[in-house]
DNA sequence: CTGGATCCATTGTGATACTG
DNA sequence: CAGTATCACAATGGATCCAG
């Protein structure tokens, strides 16, 4: 076993901030909460494509690792809430470089993505 | 059909960035073939934890992406070397930035990640 | 309006063994 | 040394239905 002597320490910061992005929607759903589009149902409308159920589950996983606050207020119909964490504003600009690099490489990415994968309707979204 | 109408042009760079640097071992193969590490069998090496076949087909990606570019000199032993290309090494400094995000929140991070599952073996690597 | 449960298809990754 | 084939499993995400 590899692992034996090694630390559980996670040391490399790239895996971590992978893993916090990791998921179809998670940084659709940053952007579109740093905008200011902060309850369920208007996060729904603005990614048609997901469906509630991903949704929920990104957005739990956003909470889970500190970069969204969810806000419930106890009403009937219910009403929720979703705004940043401090932690999840420093992460915008991590992920506007990310944005930044795609956009200014697009042209050579394009035909090779195209071929072997990317579907269409993620990518419309500047997120 | 929620895409009819929507342009087949990927738009948002973020996704681009995401889609070259998806596979649990991509960002340590660019951070070792970044270092000098070049061939395969030290890339092997380098990173224990992964199997051949793993590490293949990522190489494989990175350089249909066109991050790397492959070179076979046809002898015996075979042997082949990996380095950076104009775009891989452009990637560079968007990787430095999710690395730092990274380390910088680690205490942040590690307790949630811990529990729900980043597995330690592959945050030890510096990538 | 919010969110969970179930079922299912696809994909990513690991273990192992094999070929040139 | 380099690379591939096959099998197996876990995780992701989509469709649909149900509940407070």
């Amino acid at each position: 076993m590899y692992q034996k002597k090694i630390s559980r320490t996670l040391e490399c910061g790239v895996v971590l901030t992978k893993e916090v992005l990791h998921g179809k929607w998670k940084s659709t759903l940053l952007h579109f909460i740093a905008q200011g589009v902060q309850r369920p149902s208007s996060l729904q409308r603005a990614i048609p494509m997901a469906t509630r159920r991903v949704l929920n589950i990104q957005l739990n996983e956003l909470e889970q690792h500190g970069l969204v606050r969810k806000t419930v207020f106890p009403q009937l119909p219910p009403k929720v809430e979703y705004h940043l964490t401090g932690l999840g504003q420093s992460l915008l600009p991590v992920i506007a470089a990310m944005e930044q690099w795609g956009d200014e490489h697009r042209a050579e990415l394009e035909q090779v993505l195209a071929a072997t994968g990317v579907p269409p309707e993620v990518g419309v979204l500047r997120v």
